[in-house]
DNA sequence: GTCTATATCGCGATAGAC
DNA sequence: GTCTATCGCGATATAGAC
């Protein structure tokens, strides 16, 4: 029903705008990244840009939400046959993230950002926690179930820890790159096994 | 040697203006904690207050120098007679901080900003990560002779997790507050404890 | 040495032309 | 849909009063 094909454009070019942003972000980081620049890359003006955008702050929400779909594209088309589980994809993602810098940068920035009260990305950030969470926890009892994880184990607050403990290694490894998110991630996985496990 | 006691002076000064700008972002939050406002509550101008520091940036990790400071200093009094071990204390800083959402806010939104290559509170927090981590891998070393943290465990790695998960889980709760930093961690260092201990 | 006042800059937001 | 122009804001550097 769309008038010639001109809101489908519209989506087209929003698409369009996030691939660009997340491709200038992940070389150049949030520091350099003001929506002029972002506007340069896909040959718009700064309002230009923000037509497409409510405000800065949801833009760069849709870009951290395109980033995560992508992620998980990758990640599905990695494992067609479904064997990794939600905690190998996890792992997986986070060494992904040695990779792109910039983009690192920007989630925990924003993400600290959006604590702000009245900031049009904590919507995105507490939906994001929630489902994180909510997956997390199906994992865990996954494994617990399978014995590869500790039956005694509180599922919740498991999900909550390693949630903050990714978020807070980013911080880690931005300041000192030497830090290995992947493997600090799976270690702290391993260190919740049974004591009978391996 | 100082002439007149300028230089004590200007010392004191500037212990007056941190001491008040943490009682004023643990009121009133980061985001409303421009320079202007915290000049305002010491009977500055701006440049009069940026006259005792050299930037924004190198104002606000002195202001978090100092709130580490108190922090320091109260666990100290509580614990006259050393009792407590490091992660006694830990725990005991992270309950303490659900009291003063401004200073968490303070902390998480300027070590996102910090990552930034130039910004002038990067060496602050450097510097806080490492001393952290090699306080940590101290008590956990302790904490394997005791018997109340298993011995197979990697104190090095253990040390980041615990410094990425009180940072990630001061994100959570900023963003949901029914979530219970000091119990999430207590949980954390209670399932490292050997399966034998308790 | 300490401060007030000011000028300048870059940013995001927005009005309105085309 | 995209532009130009402009606005207001916060951070800083500086000139110069006391």
């Amino acid at each position: 029903m769309a008038r010639r094909g001109s809101y489908a454009k519209g989506i087209a070019k929003r698409e369009e705008i996030l691939t660009a942003a997340l491709d200038v972000i992940a070389r150049n980081g949030y520091g350099r990244a003001s929506v002029r620049e972002l506007a340069d890359a896909v040959g718009l003006s700064q309002a230009g840009l923000l037509h497409y955008f409510s405000s800065k702050e949801e833009l760069f929400a849709e870009i951290l939400r395109k980033r995560d779909e992508v992620d998980r594209e990758v990640l599905e088309a990695a494992d067609a046959d479904h064997e990794l589980s939600m905690m190998d994809g996890f792992v997986q993602v986070m060494r992904h993230n040695a990779d792109v810098p910039g983009l690192v940068q920007l989630y925990a920035r924003l993400s600290a950002e959006a604590t702000e009260a009245d900031h049009a990305a904590r919507p995105f950030f507490t939906e994001r926690f929630r489902i994180f969470r909510e997956m997390s926890v199906e994992s865990i009892r996954e494994g617990q179930r399978d014995g590869t994880l500790r039956a005694d184990l509180d599922p919740e607050k498991i999900a909550s820890l390693l949630l903050a403990a990714a978020d807070g290694l980013q911080t880690q490894w931005l300041m000192d790159p030497s830090i290995d998110m992947g493997d600090h991630i799976e270690y702290l996985l391993a260190s919740l096994k049974p004591p009978a496990a391996e």
